[in-house]
RNA sequence: GCCGACUUAGCUCAACCUGGCAGAGCAACUGAUUUGUAAUCAGUAGGUUGUAGGUUCGAUUCCUAUAGUCGGCACCA
């Protein structure tokens, strides 16, 4: 997917085109007061304060007609460069141009407004020449949107558009996001019978037999993983009391969000991390120095209270189960560690084939605990790591937990949104307030570093991602419906494919035989159309030759191959991931 | 939670604007057909139109509320 924003050409192209809307919006809708249209990945778009009218998607179309006869007419864009007074008196109905002028420093930027026909807009620019060169656009969405970002403001709306240089591209641009959306694991999760979710329990999915089967085989694989690398593994308690609670501060700072109940006189919670939980595990035993890294992994279900409009598919659930661990260590073993876990995650990543971006987010401005120096010293370890494992990491600045930085993992899904999976967290709450300790090689007790980390982030929005990723058309380990075995005549060559399929079972591959009394085109369409990897067609001539006729998924051409030759690579094929 | 849109058979959709017996394709089921690589033919069944109110002689259609879903915002794994 093209990123407009980073773009040059198309950027300009987009930013002028948000104007362009702009100035139609204010022809169709004369009370309208603009606040900023930025460019962004994926096109434009402009907040509106419309003043008590509203603009929804039937009105795109009359909006962008408006546009298409402003650009026909062809006016020249602009640019003047004025003072801030000038500014403050050209916009002195406009609230929002005035919050705007009133944030600049006269000294430090210069205020530029851009002109085309009657539409005026405070703007940095670049822009093209003139609106004649807007033409292949197209408005996309409307939403709301609050101000400055933030929920305490009123909501303005805000509407998406994207332009492009010629038609092709626009026709390009609008066809990928249908074909994104043929990807949605929303549509796919009820076509493949992945999961549901009822309306009985807005945002508790159902995963049913078919995304069991690729839960189960994530979970598996998980698990293989981890004990190679060391980990060992426990599960705590969906609930625990209100003390716990209290003593890991989840109370105070995150109870809105969690499920509570009453049991004889005592509240309890339901866990929205597994942490609290790890923390009672360490402090079971005394644990030495030599026992790190203590790497200890969950696969904990949590529970958390989600704003209803956040629910999304498995992509936003409010039950999920995220692939913990928690590392325990000295101050010299970080680095190393994390070193490590880069390379883990990659290697993880890599088997699915998904490409993702680290992120380094620091020192919360203002809630944070800890001293400035350890903060600065985490940092700079968690960055010097990255750097380590030849990564590059962005830094978000202020974006970090309270208790500690972290590094997150980015990945895409089919329309381009970017979702984190993976995070490594260094926390320097939890060891403190559990008071975990450990004994030094000289017998003192010291207090352990802790970080926790995931990798699949959420299993559930894990397989979204998936689904998407692949469209559904799962690689054989994963493929809930692995071969579907094609007798042609079901009453001829039915017995040798039972056969077969009992020869497959043994190797624990997931085989079925579609013996049912349809045209062979008919079976064969549908193993395609559900996406089934492998489909052995079996006639007069396989039975004679004890051989199958293999078709792949999207795959026209067939191949004949003696049944013992296709049970080794197909069983290669499943085990070789990686 | 906020803004907007949507909700009709298992799925995809029609009828709604302009109120008057709720339809089609796919899937399912039954029968015929016995099939060589993306849809054989015929038939059957399937619905308190998300839910609750209201307007009306009459509501899938108009109004109100509510739930859920989707696209964004805010939040976030």
């Amino acid at each position: 997917m093209i990123n407009i924003k980073e773009d040059p050409a198309l950027n300009v192209l987009n930013h002028s085109c948000a104007h362009l809307m702009a100035q139609a919006i204010k022809h169709l809708y004369p009370h309208a007061l603009f606040w900023v249209g930025p460019v962004i990945t994926d096109g434009f778009y402009y907040d509106i304060d419309l003043q008590e009218q509203v603009i929804t998607e039937e009105d795109l179309l009359k909006i962008e007609k408006e546009m298409k006869k402003i650009s026909k007419d062809g006016k020249r864009i602009t640019r003047e460069e004025i003072s801030k007074a000038e500014a403050l008196a050209l916009f002195k109905d406009d609230p929002y141009k005035l919050d705007l002028i009133n944030n600049m420093d006269e000294n430090e930027v210069v205020i530029s407004v851009y002109r085309q026909g009657d539409f005026v807009d405070l703007c940095r620019g670049p822009h093209v020449e003139s609106v004649k060169q807007l033409k292949f656009f197209k408005l996309l969405k409307v939403s709301g949107a609050y101000f400055k970002g933030d929920s305490k403001n009123k909501m303005l709306q805000r509407v998406y558009g994207v332009c492009f240089a010629t038609e092709e591209a626009l026709n390009d641009h609008l066809y990928m996001l249908e074909e994104a959306k043929k990807r949605d694991h929303k549509k796919l999760g009820r076509e493949l019978n992945l999961f549901m979710i009822s309306e009985y329990g807005p945002g508790f999915p159902f995963f049913l037999p078919n995304g069991m089967i690729i839960l189960n085989e994530l979970e598996n694989f998980w698990y293989e993983e981890h004990s190679k690398e060391g980990y060992q593994f426990i599960k705590t308690p969906i609930m625990l009391n209100q003390q716990l609670w209290e003593t890991s501060g989840h109370w105070s700072v995150y109870r809105e969000n969690m499920y509570t109940s009453e049991i004889d006189d005592t509240m309890f919670a339901i866990k929205p991390m597994n942490c609290p939980g790890a923390m009672l595990v360490y402090k079971n035993a005394i644990h030495s120095y030599k026992e790190f890294p203590l790497r200890v992994g969950e696969l904990g279900l949590v529970h958390r209270h989600e704003a209803s409009g956040a629910l999304n598919g498995l992509f936003r659930v409010r039950a999920f189960t995220q692939d913990d661990a928690h590392i325990f260590m000295r101050e010299e073993q970080i680095e190393g560690e994390i070193i490590r876990l880069i390379n883990f995650i990659d290697r993880i990543y890599s088997v699915f084939g998904l490409t993702y971006k680290i992120e380094l987010s620091t020192r919360p401005l203002s809630k944070y605990i800890g001293s400035i120096e350890v903060w600065d010293r985490a940092e700079a370890i968690l960055e010097k790591a990255c750097l380590e494992a030849g990564k590059a990491c962005k830094i978000n600045p202020g974006d970090g937990a309270f208790y500690g930085p972290k590094l997150d993992f980015h990945i895409q899904d089919s329309l381009g949104r970017v979702w984190q999976c993976g995070t490594i967290q260094l926390d320097m709450n939890l060891p403190e307030r559990f008071d975990l300790t450990y004994i030094e090689s000289d017998g003192s007790k010291k207090r352990p570093i802790m970080l926790h980390r995931v990798i699949y982030g959420s299993i559930e929005r894990f397989i979204g991602i998936l689904i998407e990723h692949y469209g559904g058309a799962f690689p054989l380990w994963l493929a809930p419906r692995q071969i579907v075995i094609v007798p042609v005549n079901p009453e001829v060559h039915g017995q040798y494919a039972h056969e077969v399929a009992s020869v497959l079972l043994q190797q624990g591959l997931r085989v079925e035989v579609d013996e049912r009394n349809e045209k062979l085109g008919y079976r064969i369409r549908e193993a395609q159309v559900n996406k089934i990897p492998v489909q052995l067609v079996i006639g007069d001539e396989e039975v004679a030759n004890q051989s199958v006729n293999i078709r792949r998924y999207q795959q026209k051409e067939q191949n004949n191959c003696n049944l013992a030759d296709f049970v080794i690579n197909i069983t290669k094929e499943r085990d070789g991931k990686y």
